[in-house]
DNA sequence: TCGAATTTGTGCGTATGTATC
DNA sequence: GGATACATACGCACAAATTCG
């Protein structure tokens, strides 16, 4: 296999970077540079940072030059079995051990439920929902997004029904599943990745496309009780998932 | 914020895509065709194009279209609380479940501990360590990557020294240290996404850049024992984390 | 303070090769 | 074989931001 030239560019700059070579800020040669280096046109040189730009390895300042990615501060977010047993929000648990104030705003509204999220809670497509959408924020900054859904059939009419309102307000699934008799016994996380959408992007602040980590959740008791997509930026957050071993 | 026209094309499409309006297989419009519906030139078609294929939501076919990616089988693997119960490796048990054969190739040696390894094994860098480089196959085809190191502190001069050979191979961490009365309460992973590397791609048989999901998994007892980076392409595989919730 | 040089970001038009239909 | 479509590459142009003397 021949490797077109701008691959061939962005695969030797790609290992520097990786390897350490071109520490985080470093500025890599500029298009100019590269074309004349590697004996291509400008347009080639320029390709190959824009496939470099586009893995977020790289970021280009105008008049200034293209930088290696300065990490940002890397927060964490705790995923463990123990997790519900915190007081409150896991989130503002997770914020509050790296010192960052944590909150969210939310906003719900009925819906009929889409065939995936349908699939999901195990009820049929178009049934009604509660939908809600979280904005997480850390130190007054958006950092996560996340939409949950819960059936109505389930909450309708008992005063849990607003994930966001009245006594359980803000208490997480659980504790408000229970408060209507019902079990919750495990949290399914399904981990995918994706590029962000240009909503999400916007919201989070992040350039189009950036990397995002998608959280599928599911709570589970005698039948699914509900459903959230979690949409989690890479460069800001990593995952934690602690998990027993058996003896 | 005026959006250039490549984003702006490349966003309208991947509203579509993400929809569903254009479903996985679906052929889009040709560069000719775009570039005269939106009035640019074909390169700025081409641009809008490209970036949609490093995102991995299109592929382009030489003489026939650009589609919509087909997603293949997605695979499950699952990490849940009770993972080290089952019988022999887990992946070997995902595989099953799903009724694929999985085996894996593997290779060690000794090395000196970089110091992001170090760190998460709590040695000195430079200390010494067993690397061991897995290659996963599902069905023969190799499907994820793993790189794992252990402290020869630890293993050093023991009937477990190397993971793949000797009385314990193949038998899983947990019982290899406890053959060598080494305690392992629980297993930490840190999940992060990044696009990969051109050797991992190689050995993958994946675009260079395609996304992958990077586990830093540490196994954990009155020490960390062992540590490993394991690579997991996102089109392929989907993690599933089970966590029960307390009572 | 000003201005020139540099550098990135975007966009245009063209050419050649190759795969598909 | 011819038309179509993608992949790569070249060269050019201009705006905007930055740098630096």
């Amino acid at each position: 296999m021949v490797q077109p030239a701008y691959q061939r560019i962005a695969d030797e700059l790609r290992e520097r970077i990786v390897s350490g070579e071109l520490e985080p800020g470093a500025r890599l040669p500029s298009r100019a540079a590269l074309a004349a280096e590697y004996r291509v046109a400008d347009s080639v040189a320029l390709q190959a940072l824009r496939l470099l730009a586009s893995e977020g390895l790289v970021v280009g300042r105008s008049g200034s030059g293209t930088y290696v990615r300065e990490k940002p501060e890397l927060r964490r977010l705790t995923r463990s079995w123990y997790r519900e047993s915190r007081d409150g929000s896991p989130f503002r648990a997770d914020m509050a051990a790296q010192r960052k104030s944590g909150g969210w705003r939310a906003a719900s509204e009925t819906a009929e439920a889409p065939p995936a999220i349908a699939e999901r809670l195990a009820i049929a497509q178009g049934d009604a929902v509660m939908r809600t959408r979280y904005t997480f924020l850390a130190d007054d900054e958006p950092v996560m997004l996340s939409t949950s859904w819960e059936p109505l059939a389930l909450t309708g009419g008992t005063d849990v029904m607003l994930p966001e309102d009245g006594p359980y307000a803000g208490r997480g699934v659980t504790e408000r599943m229970r408060a209507i008799g019902v079990n919750v016994d495990v949290a399914t996380e399904v981990v995918t990745a994706r590029a962000a959408l240009t909503a999400e992007a916007t919201e989070l602040g992040i350039p189009t496309g950036a990397l995002v980590i998608v959280i599928q959740r599911t709570y589970t008791g005698d039948r699914p009780v509900e459903t959230a997509d979690i949409i989690v930026p890479v460069d800001r957050y990593e995952l934690a998932y602690v998990i027993p071993v058996e003896p």
